[in-house]
DNA sequence: TCTCGCAACGTACAGATGAACGCGATTATA
DNA sequence: TATAATCGCGTTCATCTGTACGTTGCGAGA
């Protein structure tokens, strides 16, 4: 509910490597990244630590090194990340931009599917009269 | 096709007001913006001579005034802003964002019919043997 | 012709960001 | 135990961003 700090795109990229590990070490987050990317093991510590400091994560002690992991929901700051990237590229609406995923990505048949299903699933739980 | 300088998020915001009205004066492009931003003219001047000088958009002069328009094809800077986009946040996975937009997000009954088409027509495009 | 207002341009400037170093403490290793 | 490798912390630093102001030139009305 607070104003978080907005995080940057480098720091959000560090981030959702914690996400995906759960919770991990300076270390294993550092392990995590891209190589292409090249980046110094002190900078993705700075970015851990700016990450505590603007509300995203926590750390805990552990031994002589600190384990990091999510304060806030993911899904939660993904929602915010995504809406704000929605809103200043495609004036908010959503459809073009999933428009564009599908089209002009490669998305796999399988993929394709998938998103039938997901589809189904949705009308079945709106049901057909979505009043709101 | 060069490596044109990254677009900030706001010059981003500024130069889809662009590509919307094809081509605009710095005056037109301003009473676009959203009011609730509240944006000084003279701000969004500046975020326009900086999208001209990375190189996303060109000028002619009319009159005293000069006209704005796109000098890189809007799809092409979407494209790549999407990329990076997905790449940060979802690792460059493409189903995850397109599940999180209709699960997560206020989709109308409508919108998802629209989907279902697309899905039918990617497939009609793509044959069912999608090798890959 | 004098004056206003708008447009463009250059300039400003604090704070964010990307990226990384040095130091001292600690631990693993030779 | 001496030495090398790790860690976290505090700092640094150039650049980018967001946001805007002041000055100047020009065209339109008084």
């Amino acid at each position: 509910m607070g104003k978080r700090q907005p995080a940057s795109k480098a720091e959000l990229e560090i981030a959702r490597i914690v996400w995906d590990l759960g919770s991990a070490t300076v270390r294993q987050v550092f392990e995590q990244v891209d190589p292409a990317r090249e980046l110094d093991f002190k900078t993705v510590q700075t970015y851990l630590r700016r990450l505590e400091a603007k509300g995203y994560l926590t750390t805990r002690q552990a031994g002589r090194s600190k384990v990091y992991s999510p304060k806030v929901r993911p899904g939660q700051v993904i929602r915010e990340t995504v809406d704000d990237f929605l809103q200043r590229l495609f004036d908010g609406a959503t459809l073009p931009l999933v428009q564009h995923l599908i089209s002009e990505r490669d998305i796999s048949a399988d993929e394709i599917r998938e998103l039938r299903e997901m589809l189904d699933r949705w009308e079945q739980e709106h049901g057909d009269a979505d009043g709101k």
